[in-house]
DNA sequence: CCAAAAGTGTTTCACGTACACCCATGC
DNA sequence: GCATGGGTGTACGTGAAACACTTTTGG
């Protein structure tokens, strides 16, 4: 079934950029292309927008569809729509990222045949179209808002220790932070939730678990509280 | 003449929000509707993405076809695709934010019959479409962007006395500012290009003026400098 | 000479940063 | 008992914020 329209229209897709952080490093969900352009290289999971869907419903959807990855955080982060930056025809793509709890999202076969990895941020292949372009922008975005916004804890399992999420800092940012400033800062912002329990199977003194009150920071940022790491 | 495409698709455009300063305000450009749906209301400047046109391309297209403004600082804001945005068929606009000088571009009057006019940003008529919505995000990201980037001299004349400066960051960060500590502030970074001149016709001791040295801001900016107010 | 805005320093306080040792646990 | 990371406090310096008066100019 065709569909005819009186002025040419470039085609809509959209593209996420998923982040995942395990004890190593930042990493990058990618997919391996079965069709053209493009065959058997890596890209960000994404595809065409229908006509009468949202563009974040669209990103969801493909996500789900794509990697089998459901629930997550996901915004948008920018529109790109060079003429040639897909060979076949005009393609504006609207990007999102996504962050994920890799513990809880098992890297798992997507749902078609084509195969789905994590890697490094550090360690990425050459990828598809200008997915290494969207995929840097995600990062420098996840990198500057991270310090602002709580938004790191959806990297991080619901129950994590200091350690883990000043791992978590260091590693998206790329730097060493001091261990006693880093603790009394986020304690001191009152938004941590101490548990009363502890890891296991840890070969030494067992950290205690705390866990984000999103709730109070959404109360805290109404009444002009900043957060900031 | 017709064009065909095997799946249906949404139909894209691009909006903007031009923003400019005067001495009593944040204004923005709007443009009176002369064609349903919104016939007779207000609206941003914006239209249809030629296929082969780049997106910000088009933004300037628009700006220059519809408001006679050219060449003025330009930056994407966000992309907004709800199927029902628009009452005739799905049409998702990537929207862009516009500063410009407005002591440059005298308020004149479009290149074809509609009208353009200037509102205060305290004072906007009612929007077609969700440009309410897109307007109040561009703002946000005005204030929130403007301390931390030098944008903010995009609204100002190439001369401008410091108290025009203040006057601009108190507009739109809707906040007093302590003199002492803004001329410190912003005289310590050392971007300012002291002209040696003076205001004239005014009736009281006349300001000296003023130059922000781009060049020598974006040269710091790569050794790490961060601007912020 | 009066009105109006330009221009100018100091003190205080909060917060970021640097830094080292003892403690608890598993093996 | 030893290796491994967990957990804790203090001193210092920088920078933000509060604050008031004199100077210049035009009318």
């Amino acid at each position: 079934m065709a569909h005819t329209y009186e002025f040419p229209r470039p085609a809509l897709t959209v593209d996420c950029v998923v982040f995942g952080l395990d004890d190593e490093d930042l990493k990058v969900l990618l997919i391996e292309r079965d069709i053209p352009p493009y065959e058997g290289k890596w890209a960000l999971p994404g595809g065409f927008v229908r006509v009468g869907e949202d563009l974040e419903a669209a990103a969801r959807r493909e996500l789900q569809e794509e990697a089998g990855v459901s629930k997550v955080y996901l915004e948008q982060l920018y529109s790109y729509g060079a003429p040639k930056r897909d060979p076949r025809e005009h393609v504006v793509t609207v990007a999102y990222y996504a962050l994920v709890k890799l513990s809880d999202h098992q890297v798992r076969a997507s749902t078609d045949a084509r195969s789905v990895a994590w890697f490094s941020v550090d360690d990425l292949p050459k990828l598809a179209f200008d997915h290494d372009k969207i995929q840097r922008a995600a990062h420098d975005r996840l990198r500057g808002k991270v310090r602002y916004q709580p938004i790191g804890f959806e990297l991080l399992p619901d129950k994590f220790t200091l350690r883990q999420l000043q791992h978590l800092y260091e590693t998206v940012l790329d730097r060493e932070l001091d261990k006693r400033n880093f603790r009394k800062k986020i304690l001191g912002m009152d938004l941590l939730v101490d548990l009363n329990e502890v890891e296991t199977d840890v070969a030494h003194r067992a950290a205690r678990l705390y866990r984000f009150d999103k709730k109070k920071y959404q109360r805290l940022e109404k009444k002009g509280f900043n957060f900031e790491i």
